[in-house]
DNA sequence: AGGTGATCATCT
DNA sequence: AGATGATCACCT
């Protein structure tokens, strides 16, 4: 995209609060214009564009680096594609899975947990019958994970975290966990990275992401309208 | 290679 | 149709 100035960042929740409200109703082709950018003709080859366009109105600090994209805030960007029921059309990348180095992990220290721990939502039309360009932002909502949402996400992060110590991580598919998944996350399926075996031996295996599902998405959404 | 931003596209 | 597994671009 070749972004090279960006909005400030802002200082308070209430004033990212208030700018990312400002965004909703406009489309794409109209943030896009104001960056000074052009929109690509649609997602396959650009597939982050969206979520940077809205990191540079907003003023996100963080680019490409591990931390929190309003690190003074702690708080984690994330455009989501809604379908014209305003209901995901994707799961959502929350991180990547550690592999290795992982007894004792424990689910209140995780860097997930952390992640997910106040989260910016901004909903965009993401119908592929849509063009890019005249696609619609949505209302924003700054969420925390609620008590069973919490538990719910701890849950299957024990029980992924446990099938990975135990050298099992090739066994674990997308049908694991309920409202997170552990899926592969990666360039292309060459790329691999260092995993435990079955016998505690080190393997090679796909990098896993973990990522949220759309019911649960769906779900945190739909509570922030009720 | 590992991280950020995610969606694509094939399979069931 | 929906979800899983695979993939794209860019940065460090």
């Amino acid at each position: 995209m070749n972004i090279k100035t960006t909005q400030p960042t802002p200082k308070t929740e209430a004033e990212l609060l208030y700018r990312a409200h400002q965004l909703a109703g406009m489309t794409l082709g109209e943030l896009a214009a104001i960056a000074g950018i052009i929109p690509p003709p649609d997602l396959k080859r650009d597939k982050g564009w969206v979520g940077q366009l809205l990191e540079w109105h907003l003023g996100a600090t963080a680019g490409s680096k591990p931390i929190p994209d309003f690190i003074e805030l702690g708080i984690e960007l994330k455009t989501i594609p809604i379908s014209y029921q305003g209901k995901p059309l994707e799961t959502t990348f929350v991180c990547v899975a550690p592999l290795i180095g992982v007894q004792g992990l424990q689910w209140r220290s995780s860097h997930i947990r952390q992640k997910l721990a106040r989260v910016l939502w901004v909903p965009v039309e993401g119908e592929r019958d849509i063009p890019l360009e005249d696609r619609h932002v949505g209302s924003a909502l700054l969420w925390s994970p609620n008590a069973e949402e919490e538990a719910q996400l701890q849950q299957d992060w024990e029980e992924l975290m446990d099938m990975i110590v135990l050298g099992q991580v090739e066994t674990i598919t997308g049908r694991h966990g309920e409202v997170l998944q552990l899926r592969p996350k990666a360039a292309n399926s060459k790329v691999l990275t260092e995993a435990y075996g079955a016998n505690g031996q080190p393997i090679k295996t796909l990098p896993r992401g973990f990522y949220l599902k759309k019911q649960f998405t769906s779900q945190l959404l739909q509570r922030h309208f009720i």
